[in-house]
DNA sequence: TCAAAAGTGTTGGACCTACACCCATGT
DNA sequence: ACATGGGTGTAGGTCCAACACTTTTGA
């Protein structure tokens, strides 16, 4: 599609005159683990887990961080985010993917200005990672603060992150601030306070929000869960990253198309067995 | 929250070993446009527009694109957007604006690597812009191709996307292809063919993809309208972006919630005066 | 008078919410 | 026996698609 007008300038061309920035991709890494529980009646408790590495260089020296790397020119970005998991984590391959958003505040890296093209990644508790630890999601709402305004309204909301492993608790306050007047919108996620290095509690938090909102309409929650699952362990899958309750009668009826029996049956629990189901890829695929 | 040892690290830190990108912001900038009728009796036929620039250097020179800039280093990422439409086409904060992807094909720009951070904006009629055209969006579904897989399924689909303006028709075919395969999920959009510079009819069509998401959660379509309206009006409106016809009857029942009446009525039509109606912000807002 | 848009009413069905209820299991 | 989870049933309401119908207007 070029002409030859274009080829030789290309010829005589010599990169671009501007400044130009460094470039990160960083993965948010998720998976839902099953807690054990004392009592052998009841089910284990799921937690949302997110995949931590300690640095290991300045700046942030120590710190927990997100996985990612400066990106190879070679590359295609997600092949540098996967090479770069793959290296860092050894997570090969068993695992959903997604671009999330593109952070390039001034100040998000104090060396120099940093773009970061993040992603967030799904994976299950049985595919192995290594290097770093999981910690425990649990994000609190703290305080909600509307206001109208002429035109619109203004709508803040402080979390506060809390990231636990089996060692270590890191607490992050986040503060939402969207601004609705007339036609312009802005919604600004600022950081109050972070154990975490650079603005990576910021993109966890977004990772969240995003998927939340894409259990509603997508199937991406099977990233998540085993192949085979029971019911009841993908109502608490919903019900941890939604942070709220959901009925049972009723979930059943909503996730039935999203779901295939197995002759498979889980026993030995305590309690009834319970049928195995798996996901139905094609839901929503309308096939005639 | 930098350390000591952070600060003597910085004072020495030299730039990045790593080879470095360029870094653009592109802005997908669309209207909804009244197209005049013949018949007195008729209300305007609306369309959905883009408004594109022509290159005026090389490589691409003569072709049209979208509106864009290297990055500024000095400014934040949506500055250099803002700043960037601000010069090179006018348009000044009269517009909604959001984030749309990050495009960084290692073949994207024939130059050198070129990362492409999109924004989606959206304006209204009223509003001035200079020194490109608008482009009439017309995309077409051509064909659809569904095959199941074992553990997943291939879904292919083809598009015509194109763009009339009163003195220019550009042509761009779109090829889309989703593979599932268990855990794994690839989503690529690859141009065929495209008479636009660079790939920016792939980011045009993400944008016409994202736009089109959005209607169903959101109400982003407001930013396409202008203040006062009739319902008819925006039941055209979220038709051209759907590209389906609704019921009016239950259009009227759905939308009830996202308007408010005003004391105002359009006359003049040769046909019944109709009420019109503004946007009602706090539809969502769940104020007690 | 009439074509076009504005706007209302109705009906059957799908789905949703809340709750009550029974079943099966391992200790 | 019993706590726990597995699983079904149902009554009332809401929402939705589809369609028919009436009203109002300017030329």
């Amino acid at each position: 599609m070029l002409t030859k007008e274009d080829e030789k300038f290309l010829e005589l061309y010599s990169d671009s005159i501007y400044e130009k920035p460094s470039v990160t991709v960083d993965a948010v890494i998720f998976r839902l683990f099953d807690k054990p529980q004392e009592n052998y009646r009841k089910l284990p408790e799921k937690k949302l887990q997110v995949y931590l590495t300690k640095r290991q260089f300045l700046p942030y020296k120590d710190k927990y961080s997100i996985v990612g790397t400066f990106i190879d020119l070679n590359f295609e970005l997600n092949q540098s985010m996967q090479y770069c998991v793959s290296q860092k984590v050894n997570l090969k391959n068993n695992y959903y993917y997604e671009q999330l958003f593109t952070f390039g505040n001034k100040d998000r890296d104090p060396r120099s200005r940093v773009i970061s093209i993040s992603y967030m990644l799904l994976t299950n508790q049985s595919t192995q990672v290594e290097g770093g630890e999981w910690f425990d999601v649990d994000l609190v709402d703290v305080s909600t603060n509307k206001k109208q305004i002429k035109g619109g309204y203004v709508l803040e909301k402080k979390y506060e992150l809390n990231l636990t492993s089996e060692t270590t608790t890191l607490k992050n306050q986040i503060f939402i601030k969207i601004t609705k007047n007339g036609i312009e919108e802005q919604k600004n996620i600022e950081l109050l306070a972070s154990d975490l290095a650079f603005d990576h509690a910021r993109i966890i938090f977004y990772a969240l929000e995003r998927l939340k909102n894409k259990l509603e309409y997508t199937d991406i929650i099977f990233n998540l869960l085993p192949e085979k699952f029971t019911l009841t362990e993908l109502k608490n899958s919903y019900e941890v990253i939604l942070r709220e309750k959901l009925l049972d009668a009723n979930f059943r009826r909503k996730t039935a198309k999203l779901v295939m029996p197995t002759s498979d049956y889980e026993t030995g629990k305590g309690h009834r067995t319970s049928q195995l189901f798996e996901h139905n890829n094609l839901w929503n695929l309308d096939i005639d």
